[in-house]
DNA sequence: CTAGGGTTAG
């Protein structure tokens, strides 16, 4: 017994290691050999199965392993529908989160605090801060004793869902009630603060950082990194990045691609491949990201040919392309003239299943604008269900650019109607348009409506 | 079962 027991842990150390490198086809076999010579899987081998599957195939599949689990004796754990949960969260699949916390309850399984915070998680990403607060509050309220990532969990949702203040709150009462951040929260709070524009605020959580005792970490660095690169600030970040070398953290994928993204942003190309040559030298991955940010640069240095190339090769290498690699194609195709090749991506990337990649379509009606063709682009924008400003921006300015100034403004209303305000420069625009044309009146008006309009903001 | 940082348009 005790010599099973022992074996069964090896086992699962063993499926452990494969898990974590994506060999679950090896995983599978070693599991098969081990029942072979008796060795019994337990219902951490299996959980462990049902972790990988979650995060490397999918929820359903990862499904079919409690079916053989089932099979084999083994009834599934609060862990093992903690794993499923989370899997749901990360797809995005609120309702088979909720129809997964029902069958663990009817399993007769006692959900965790682990659960509820899943589930918290799960409200706020799907954008229903309320339910999540209503999770919290029960958690509180009932005999679970809340982890400390239960908080953080909250404090980030509140920061993604737009509600930094009353995360700032949070944070400022559970520290008054003992609660000791940990360096993730001082990390959650920064980038939240940094989303929200509040630099200020930023500065003085990071500051608070500095003083806890905690050393921040790549994570942090690579926060305030693009926080300086937001606001311009190209020279610190550029600083922060060297601090961050000195002191020995590995520049990984998420630092690299920042750094070099904000490079090829501003046009400075020998530096953004210096760093694409170095990510790559330094034995980093490529993943998804990384692929489009390469793919940005090869755009902005209108190497199309090997952009074209690179997406067979991110497919061949057995990753899909996003909205992301498309958008940064289309847009490149555009800025560098070639509207047909531009097109010719939109109508592949709907056939991809990408009809809703509004920033690709934005970027195509600019394009059209652009080279003259602004016909074509109204077109493009009146078969279009949903638009934001950016599609508002860039028709009316090249409608104006056209002259076609009545027209720019009867766009115009139709955003001010739907609550959106444009860019002071397209309004500036306008309105010089309209007046030196002699529609005096028509300026008049859309002036009082601009006024209207920051009033109900 | 473990929350936090990276890629797109006006």
């Amino acid at each position: 017994m005790m010599v099973c027991g022992l074996s069964t842990r090896l086992l699962n150390i063993c499926i452990a290691s494969f898990c974590k490198s994506r060999l679950l086809g090896k995983a599978e076999a070693v599991i098969i050999d081990g029942i072979r010579v008796g060795v019994i899987p337990d219902v951490v081998t299996y959980n462990t199965l049902v972790h990988a599957y979650c995060q490397f195939v999918g929820v359903d599949a990862a499904y079919s392993v409690i079916h053989r689990m089932k099979e084999a004796g083994i009834s599934p754990n609060v862990i093992t529908y903690n794993s499923l949960i989370s899997g749901a969260t990360r797809n995005r699949l609120l309702s088979q989160c909720l129809d997964l916390f029902e069958e663990m309850l009817q399993e007769g399984i006692h959900p965790n605090v682990w659960s509820y915070n899943i589930l918290m998680h799960c409200f706020f990403k799907l954008g229903k801060p309320d339910e999540a607060n209503r999770v919290f509050q029960d958690i509180l309220l009932s005999d679970l004793t809340p982890h400390p990532a239960t908080f953080n969990i909250m404090i980030n949702g509140l920061c993604k869902n737009g509600y930094t203040d009353n995360a700032l709150m949070l944070f400022r009462n559970l520290q008054r009630h003992g609660f000791v951040p940990q360096l993730v929260t001082y990390n959650i709070l920064i980038s939240g603060l940094c989303k929200a524009h509040r630099s200020g605020q930023a500065r003085k959580i990071l500051k608070d950082l500095g003083e806890s005792g905690h050393e921040p970490n790549a994570i942090t660095y690579t926060t305030v990194m693009k926080c300086c690169f937001r606001s311009k600030k190209f020279d610190q970040g550029v600083e922060i990045m060297s601090e961050m070398k000195s002191k020995g953290y590995t520049f990984d994928g998420f630092a690299y691609c920042t750094v070099i993204a904000v490079l090829v942003k501003t046009g400075r190309m020998e530096g953004a491949n210096a760093f694409m040559e170095q990510m790559i030298n330094n034995g980093i991955e490529l993943d998804l990201v990384s692929y489009n940010t390469l793919l940005s640069m090869l755009c902005k240095e209108g190497k199309f040919e090997a952009a074209y190339k690179l997406l067979d090769e991110i497919e061949s290498g057995g990753l899909l392309c996003d909205k992301y690699t498309h958008t940064i194609l289309i847009n490149g195709l555009c800025k560098a003239g070639n509207i047909a090749g531009a097109q010719q991506h939109l109508h592949y990337m709907n056939m991809m299943g990408f009809h809703d990649n509004l920033v690709a379509f934005n970027c195509l009606i600019d394009g059209l604008g652009k080279a003259g063709r602004i016909d074509r682009a109204m077109e493009l924008y009146n078969s279009m269900e949903i638009k934001d400003s950016f599609t508002y921006d860039s028709l009316v300015l090249n409608l104006c650019k056209d002259g076609r100034f009545l027209c720019a403004s009867k766009l115009m209303m139709k955003c001010l109607r739907d609550g959106m305000i444009l860019l002071h420069s397209t309004r500036r625009a306008l309105l010089d348009g309209l007046c030196s044309s002699g529609f005096t009146n028509e300026a008049r008006k859309l002036k009082l409506k601009f006024r209207l309009a920051r009033m109900l903001r």
